[in-house]
RNA sequence: GCGGGUGUGGUGAAAUUGGUAGACACGCUAGACUUAGGAUCUAGUGCCGCGAGGCAUGGGGGUUCGAGUCCCUCCACCCGCACCA
């Protein structure tokens, strides 16, 4: 019988389905294995073939390891909230949950199509409120929580106010605002509403002002993605930044613990080095400078005090608040401007800007050590979020100081002597500094550690340790997303369970659940949409007060910081997951998902994990214990090239004739890379009357490699592969294309490879006419060879993700088997179980036919036995100075002697040596023979 | 700008520890079978060369008996950069 895959993949799924042997519990006496894929978005465009890759990689290895006897976790969920669904809603009126759900029914289809193992009784979506009502709690309990210093831990809010009312906050300065300082007496004579004030510089979620880019002309807030070259993507209406006040998570305060956790992870080193970058942790030194006639005083970080005698000039961010401070009269306007130029650009674009750009303030500010007058100016170089948003300018130890200044005229003093040239900064390490007063020709570190030392005594500066990280902003002026539980009594929050909100029992419970709208526009003042809803912002709480909600909704990665524990326990209503479904699943064992997660999910996620550890939630302090990062499949484009000013198209090895332009032809009508003319005619209505100059007869397109995208018809559907070619040749497929890290193009052409394998597979157990030809006869030595390698090489690279050299085995093997006519029972039973995890359905349908009752899912690995896997003879090259020139076999064990003497007086080796005698011969077992002359 | 990654035949790639570069496939060429072939099978296929042989892992240099693999340097491309998820 043929392989007839369309027949048997439905009807394999179906038996799944029935049989649910994809049902995990949460006690077995196996040992656990949790593998978890990065959750999707269910966009509204459905999968692409890029999107499964990783996604089959999870299953065969959530299918091996369910051989292997483990009790194998590996659920699917969706996270469903988000601004494209919120963009479409504002675009076609129609409600995201509805489109959302749409979206989600449209992706598990194409899931299952493809055979994921997925138990889909543990299915989360972010946007469920049975969800999402921890997304809150897990809010609240951040908000209810400071990070204790001593005990490097978060705490419950509670041990803080103890300390505030025994001791004030004498040596735990807040986070917030580092020079506040409250006795203990202070903490009992203030109101609650300064008190509350406290205790927001502590709070692991609080309130503080931030930009967001704000675009008057559509009353919106719009997120990065939603701005372009400066101007809103929709409509192309100018955008500045505002300041509003906004959420935040005081991610730096586990910076250290963030950095040092990463240590016992196995992620890629690529991967640690990201965070450990984006973290960028510094050690230096903060400094104050005085400003001159003025109160001001400049704060600024460094990480080269050493070169504090070649200061210059300051820079402030131009959003700095001294600015408008120190700005004297004759030069406020042309800083004006200045700013409000700085304001319409993005962070990237002040970061990567080469142009030098600046503006004086006319103030001076006063060298600390020398007493020097030094210009202060501000430029966009400066970020007013990184360090102290001010910095000490040395150009001749620093490269854009030193463009600065010679762009701007400013005199540079040179503190490096001979080392500095004049024309580049000196930023080497090596230096020694001269000109320098008391450290003048000393090397670097002493240096630094002498200034500090001085900057200490005379208390104008301190050593700090600075982080690059910022606080993560948590509030979108959105309508699709999570709502925060939280009611504002005048300026002060409060979460609905506080009982100084007072708020009625009800109001107090969770979830606050995301009202219904009819209008997506924004609120007055760029608050998102729910402060259109005056029955929702509203609450009168038990005294008769009304308290107003807040606004915003969180951002797409709370729900996606935490769903890994939902699956432990989805239906706990109780909590976020059972103590003891957490303690069984335990850290998330394989995770796999793409690199562009690296700083952002997987650092949240992170955070979210400790804080819940700390307050005594989990048992574990990290998510994901090991990291796969899958590549991309890039789009292939097709080109066809029209002949300029005219209908005509030319072939790609003609179109150097002509003057053309290049266009994107969907890859859909292209076969390889021949198209197919009469449905690129019917394609678009433009291209009816098109006419073709062909080469031997077909019109060849050009290809380039690119993102797979909609807009460049490059987009492949799983759907169409499988059905043409069935989910177990899709499956082996993707994972054959390459390492799964990397990225690759796809190329539909290069399936029959695959495809032909698995109906040769197919052909071993089956005759044409008669069925199962399977028979019982004894193996020979040499089938059991072919078997135990297979079962070995796969096993082997199966367990460190070399999913591409499996398959490859898997063909080795068939061509082999093939070649042997091997039919035999003993030889194709394990082989069946050793491919199940790539090819699950057929393999399902060959083990059913071989006679088992069972899934195959539930049968064990075979194990390979070693006798069959060892050599005892080698094929040894032998080189003549390097070179490969022959080759000899010899037994493993012969003795070297035996084996030079052999080699040498071989013909093929005494025509290389020419009559000379070797100067050595080199020898490695088991590997070469090399023969130096 | 900063950070990370990747460069091997016409194409996707393999080479797991410094030890036969190109396994396994796609494509291409020739052939067999066939009423037919987008089925199946056989042979060939890195480049140059009639051949002996030489040259080849982005370019250049180095270490080594031996380098795709280690070191230095240069180049090209891809991804991320804090409100896309």
């Amino acid at each position: 019988m043929e392989y007839n895959f369309s027949a048997i993949e439905p009807g394999i799924r179906q038996f799944w389905k029935e049989h649910e042997v994809y049902k995990v519990l949460n006690d077995s006496a196996q040992p656990k294995y949790y593998v978890l894929d990065m959750f999707p978005y269910p966009s509204g465009s459905g999968l692409h073939v890029g999107h499964p890759l990783g996604y089959i990689a999870s299953d065969i290895v959530a299918r091996y390891k369910k051989s292997k006897g483990f009790n194998v976790l590996h659920p699917m969920g969706f996270d469903a909230f988000g601004l494209p669904a919120e963009q479409y809603a504002i675009e076609t009126g129609q409600h995201p949950s509805a489109t959302t759900e749409k979206n989600i029914k449209r992706y598990k289809e194409q899931l299952d199509n493809i055979g994921f193992c997925y138990d889909w009784s543990r299915e989360v979506k972010t946007s469920d409120p049975e969800y999402y009502r921890w997304t809150q709690w897990i809010f609240i309990q951040l908000f209810k929580s400071w990070y204790n210093p001593l005990t490097q831990k978060a705490e419950s809010i509670d041990s803080l106010i103890r300390i505030l009312e025994e001791n004030g906050n004498a040596g735990i300065p807040a986070p917030g605002d580092t020079a506040l300082q409250v006795s203990a007496a202070d903490w009992g004579s203030i109101d609650e509403a300064a008190r509350r004030d406290v205790l927001m510089q502590y709070r692991l979620a609080y309130l503080d002002y931030a930009e967001v880019w704000w675009c008057d002309a559509l009353g919106t807030v719009l997120a990065n993605d939603e701005v372009v070259n400066g101007v809103s993507e929709r409509g192309g209406h100018p955008v500045e930044r505002k300041r509003m006040r906004q959420w935040f998570l005081r991610i730096t305060a586990y910076a250290d613990r963030l950095l040092s956790g990463l240590d016992g992870l196995e992620w890629s080193e690529a991967m640690k080095e990201m965070q450990r970058n984006w973290i960028g942790r510094s050690e230096g030194a903060a400094v104050q400078f005085e400003v001159k006639d003025s109160t001001a005083r400049i704060e600024v970080f460094t990480t080269r005090p050493d070169t504090i005698f070649g200061v210059d000039f300051m820079v402030l961010a131009p959003e700095h608040e001294l600015v408008a401070r120190i700005t004297t009269a004759d030069r406020m306007a042309e800083v004006e401007q200045y700013q409000a130029y700085v304001r319409s650009r993005s962070e990237r674009e002040r970061m990567a800007e080469k142009k030098i750009t600046g503006c004086f303030t006319g103030a001076f500010a006063i060298h600390p050590v020398t007493g020097r007058e030094i210009p202060v100016w501000i430029s966009e170089y400066v970020l007013a979020g990184y360090g102290t948003g001010a910095i000490m300018a040395v150009p001749a130890g620093d490269d854009r100081d030193h463009g600065f200044a010679r762009h701007f005229d400013i005199p540079v003093t040179n503190i490096f002597g001979e080392q500095y040239n004049g024309e580049q900064a000196y930023t080497a390490k090596d230096a020694v500094l001269e000109n320098s007063g008391f450290i003048s020709g000393q090397k670097v570190p002493e240096a630094a550690a002498a200034v500090l030392d001085y900057l200490e005594q005379k208390g104008i500066g301190t050593r700090k340790v600075n982080y690059k990280l910022r606080d993560a902003g948590f509030s979108r002026q959105r309508y699709w997303g999570e709502p925060f539980p939280v009611v504002y009594k005048g300026d002060i929050p409060y979460t609905i369970d506080e009982a100084e909100a007072a708020l009625p029992e009800p109001l107090q419970q969770l979830p606050v659940v995301l009202p219904h709208v009819e209008s997506y526009r924004p609120g007055p003042e760029g608050e998102g949409p729910l402060a259109n809803i005056d029955s929702y912002l509203w609450v009168t709480n038990t005294r008769g007060e009304q308290l107003r909600r807040e606004t915003n909704t969180m951002p797409g990665y709370a729900g996606s910081s935490w769903y890994f524990l939902r699956y432990m326990d989805p239906g706990n209503a109780g909590f976020l997951a059972g103590k003891a479904a957490a303690d069984y699943w335990n850290q998330v064992d394989l995770y796999v998902g793409g690199t562009e997660h690296a700083v952002g999910h997987l650092l949240y996620a992170r955070l979210w994990t400790k804080v819940l550890c700390d307050l005594g939630y989990l048992s574990f302090d990290e998510p994901f214990r090991k990291l796969l990062n899958q590549g991309m499949i890039q789009g292939s484009t097709r080109f066809v090239y029209r002949i300029k000013g005219t209908s005509t198209f030319v072939s790609f090895n003609l179109k150097d004739q002509y003057e053309t332009d290049p266009i994107r032809v969907d890859v859909s009508l292209v076969d390889g890379v021949t198209l197919d003319t009469e449905a690129f005619k019917a394609w678009r209505p433009d291209f009816a009357g098109a006419g073709f100059i062909l080469e031997d007869g077909k019109y060849i397109c050009g290809s380039e490699t690119e993102k797979m995208s909609k807009s460049k018809y490059n987009v492949v559907n799983p759907d169409d592969i499988v059905r043409q070619y069935g989910a177990d040749t899709f499956r082996m497929y993707e994972m054959f294309l390459g390492p799964i890290e990397m990225s690759k193009p796809w190329d539909t052409k290069g399936i029959e490879g695959v495809h032909k394998f698995l109906k040769r597979f197919w052909r071993l157990f089956q005759d044409e006419q008669q069925g199962l030809a399977v028979t019982d006869e004894q193996p020979s030595e040499q089938e059991l060879k072919v078997l135990h390698r297979t079962i070995k090489k796969v096993e082997e690279d199966t367990e460190r993700f070399s999913f591409n050299t499996a398959v490859s085995q898997f063909m080795i093997c068939v061509n082999e088997l093939t070649d042997l006519k091997c039919r035999k029972r003993a030889v194709l039973d394990p082989l069946v179980r050793v491919i199940a995890p790539y090819a699950p359905h057929m393999a399902e349908e060959l083990w059913q036919q071989l006679g088992h009752k069972e899934s195959v899912v539930a049968a064990a690995y075979p194990a390979w036995e070693e006798r069959y896997v060892v050599d005892n003879t080698k094929v040894y090259p032998v080189a003549i100075n390097g070179k490969t020139r022959t080759e000899m076999e010899f037994a493993l064990d012969a003795p070297q002697a035996d084996i030079e003497a052999a080699v040498m007086s071989s013909e093929k080796v005494q025509h290389y040596l020419e009559g000379k005698t070797p100067k050595k011969v080199i020898f490695v077992k088991g590997r070469m023979i090399n023969i130096v002359l």
